[in-house]
Parts: structure tokens; sequence; C-alpha cells
DNA sequence: GTTGACATATATCATTCTGATATATTTATT
DNA sequence: AATAAATATATCAGAATGATATATGTCAAC
């Protein structure tokens, strides 16, 4: 899926500036997708010289200038082809699985080159973070204002916040019980 | 974790060449970690200019030219303070999460633009691959010739598979009970 | 028997993406 | 008063991907 792909989809939950698209992959929404800034900015230019996007500057009092970017017409008839596309390239490709890299278990997989209390604060920081992303998906009560809990409220949205907490839960039970066969 | 890194880990099971470093990366592992040729073949070429690795060319007489790449003690000092860095900077860091990128899970966030039977289809695909990567995870028969199954053999091989394939029947067991909700 | 698909094997490269950095203001903390 | 953190956009060197090129072998199909 192309990076205008995705940045017209978050924008079809209402206007956002590319700071706002970033805080969104930055919440709940980061356990399945991230984009950097150096993607999403250059992203949202192309978008709008091609009149998929508006763009209304809006010069804050206290703040600096924010461009919160409109989807347009077109650029919602230019979004549901693309994702038509990409559901057709990922059927075609018979590449199903999600593109992974794990600092974490690479860490893991070499950990008998890693001196034992290493290896062990490392799995002792990664089950803190885990629960910390547990209660973040897992959060039920007002938004807050800081783009943390922001994810789509669809039921799309609630079936993979579902899928990640359930899944994260697993993980997080599995390495508990069985962390000390690690380096024995 | 530098792709070096990476290299110089997988040689420490026992010299390979670049093609089957790529293989071990398609195994099992390819669920925690990838590299594309493009960057193995450099890195490697990097590492021998060093003198981290050496290189045995195989003519052999079947098949093309064999670049059969050796881990020295060099590299392997190499290896651990490399490592050991990593560890560090993965603590230092505070970001403890892993990077993914789902283009399954993107394409269910936006499946409300998709027809019903495309997403019901996509999910299927994935059902079923999933189901191919857990059988590969359990596998406890002899070792194929085709690189399907090599992974580290030592306790953090056997725990990272074993994490993954909880993981992943969870996950399966999930999307078969909820899938209904999804553009309902 | 030969055509086509697939596996083995290395290598390069345009395009894409990341991670870092620069700039500037506000808000919160100490 | 100073310092850190959040808001906000933008650029860019370096890294990584995905595609492509090249060449040979095998194996099944027709």
């Amino acid at each position: 899926m192309h990076t205008s792909t995705i940045c017209l989809g978050l924008l079809t939950t209402g206007p956002k500036s590319g700071y706002e698209i970033k805080q969104v992959l930055s919440g709940p929404l980061n356990q399945i997708m991230d984009l950097s800034y150096g993607t999403i900015y250059p992203s949202l230019g192309k978008l709008l010289s091609e009149s998929y996007v508006t763009c209304k500057q809006k010069t804050q009092e206290k703040k600096p200038d924010k461009k919160i970017y409109t989807i347009t017409k077109k650029g919602i008839s230019f979004f549901k082809n693309s994702l038509l596309e990409a559901g057709g390239e990922y059927l075609r490709s018979g590449n199903y699985g999600d593109q992974i890299k794990s600092e974490f278990l690479m860490l893991i997989l070499f950990s008998e080159f890693l001196p034992k209390d290493t290896t062990q604060l490392i799995i002792n920081e990664r089950l803190l973070f885990a629960k910390q992303i547990q209660a973040l998906l897992t959060y039920e009560g007002p938004i807050s204002n800081k783009g943390d809990h922001k994810m789509r409220a669809s039921n799309s949205g609630v079936f993979i916040r579902g899928l990640l907490s359930t899944v994260l839960d697993t993980g997080i039970k599995y390495i508990e019980e069985n962390r000390k066969k690690i380096g024995k």
C-alpha cells in the first residue's frame, strides 16, 4: 500500500495536518503501520498538487502554522481505486505475511552472546512496554487530545484493537512463563 | 541492529553464502526479520574487506559459483561488541516495540471502502497463509534441504518458535471468531 | 524433445524510506 | 530563569527495498 493511500485513508475520518497524521500513526495504529515525517510531508505535497486534498493554512495564535489537509471528492474516488488495487496486489502477490523487524527478538535470538543480566534487562523492559501498549489498546475512557488513542472507531478499528490486544496478551504470558529457558 | 551484525550472527552457526543467508531469513525467522539481497551482498563485501569473514569461492559442477563466507575470530569478537552495542541502544532508546508494516491489517482497517467479497477473500487467504506458517513453526521432523526450517537450534531459537507459534495461533482463532463483525 | 516454470546463485540500481537534524514557538517543570 | 517537552514543518544523507539482469540446472508437461 502506497504512502499516499495511507494518508488519504486517514484523512477520510476528518481533516488533519501532517503532524496529526504522524500522531495517529504513533498511537495504537503504530502496531500495524508507521511512516516518518520524511515520507508524510512529501506525500501530502504531491496529493495537494494532484487535487486529491485541499490545504488550509492555519496561522495559529500560540503555535507554529498548521497546514490542515482535507480530502476532496476526487481524492475519495482515487483512494477507493488505490485501495482496491492494493487489495488486488495483495491477493495476487501470494505474500500474505506482515513485514516485521523485531529488534527485541533478534537480540533474544543472539542472547547466548550477550551478558545474562543484559538479556534479562531487555526482557524486563520489553514486558513493561508491552503492558503499556496493552493499556493503550484496551483503553475505553474519554479520548484524550494527545493523539494517543486515535484510531478509526469503525467496526474494523474495534476488530483490530481486539486482535492486537489478544495477541499481545498471549505474547506477554508466554514470555513470563518461558523466560527462564533463555540463557539457561 | 545493523545488517552486518545480523549477517555475522547468522554465520556463527556455520559458513553460508549470501543466498543461504537470505534462505534462513525466508524461513521461520522471516516472522521477526528480513533483508533483501541488495542489503546482504554489499554487507558481506564490506565484512570481507574488514576481515570479519573469509570467502571461499566454490566452483560447483552443476550450479552457479558459490561464495561461502566464514566468520573469523576477529569477526566473532566484533559481532559480540556490535550485539552488546545494539542491546545498549535498544535499552537507551526507549523504543521497545517492533517495526511492523501489516498490509493485511491496513486493508482491514479501510475495509469499509472495499467490496465485501474482496475483504472476505483477503481474510481467507490470510488465514490459509497463517496456518502454513504455523505448520512451519511447529514442524519437528527432519530438517529439509530447502532452507525452510532453518533456525538456530539453541534455547533462544526454541523460545522464539514457541512464542511465534502461540501468538499466531491466538491470532488465527481471533480472526475466525470475529471476522463476521467486519463490514457488517 | 523442447518449452516453460522453478530453484540456485550473484549483483546492481532507481526509487523509497528512515532517522537525524534544523528551525521556531509555546507550555510545563524545576 | 532556565530547561525540557510538545507543537509544527521541512529537508536530506544514508540505508533498504523491490525489481531487474545474468546464467545454469532440474523437472514436469505437452
